[in-house]
DNA sequence: CAGGTATTTAGAAAAAATTCTAAATACCTC
DNA sequence: GAGGTATTTAGAATTTTTTCTAAATACCTG
């Protein structure tokens, strides 16, 4: 909920590997894991640390689960960086 | 040089709050470490992983080494994420 | 409800990150 | 150059993260 928490997401090329497919639309766990060389447990993992930092919520549908991204913790992510870089903010 | 060493060196919250700090303009490695209850060598250690991920950059003057805020990164990094959220770019 | 597919959870192993203490380096001043 | 302050480097201990295998849960379909 912080961001310490969604930096954190950020910080694995793998999570932001799948940030990057749901930008186009939402897609299922086992979608999203067939992009990988990985397991389906290990995808799981990651998408439940994305979904902790509210970069993504889940959609169910039948026996399937779409992920899709949160742009609004994108947003508030950018608005972080742009504070720190604009500086000064809370001067007399 | 990547976004994988800049997201990790931001993930912390350390770093971000070193950051923060660089934020007002710069300062040595010993004042920065005043603001935190950790020795130099640790101190040092994130400095260290923020210099490689460009977000810093040093600034030697008689035996002090100022350390400063490296904006531009911090845009690239802005940049990223506003493509993650605007999506759609490479379409036809 | 039996069987099937989709996904997650549990537990363990391996790899990476964080921190410390102690020692080294760098550079300044007398 | 001797002594002093500032900072980094080396090595080790601890903690966290990432990944896997195996098993569990969830839900749909016939």
């Amino acid at each position: 909920m912080g961001f310490a928490e969604t930096f954190k997401a950020l910080s694995d090329p793998v999570r932001r590997d799948i940030l990057v497919l749901l930008k186009q639309g939402s897609l299922s766990a086992g979608e999203i894991g067939s992009h990988f060389d990985m397991t389906g447990a290990t995808i799981s993992y990651h998408l439940n640390i994305l979904k902790k930092a509210d970069l993504i919520f889940e959609n169910r549908q039948k026996n399937f689960i779409y992920y899709e991204l949160n742009v609004s913790v994108v947003e508030e992510v950018m608005l972080w960086l742009a504070e720190l870089k604009g500086g000064n903010e809370h001067e007399a």
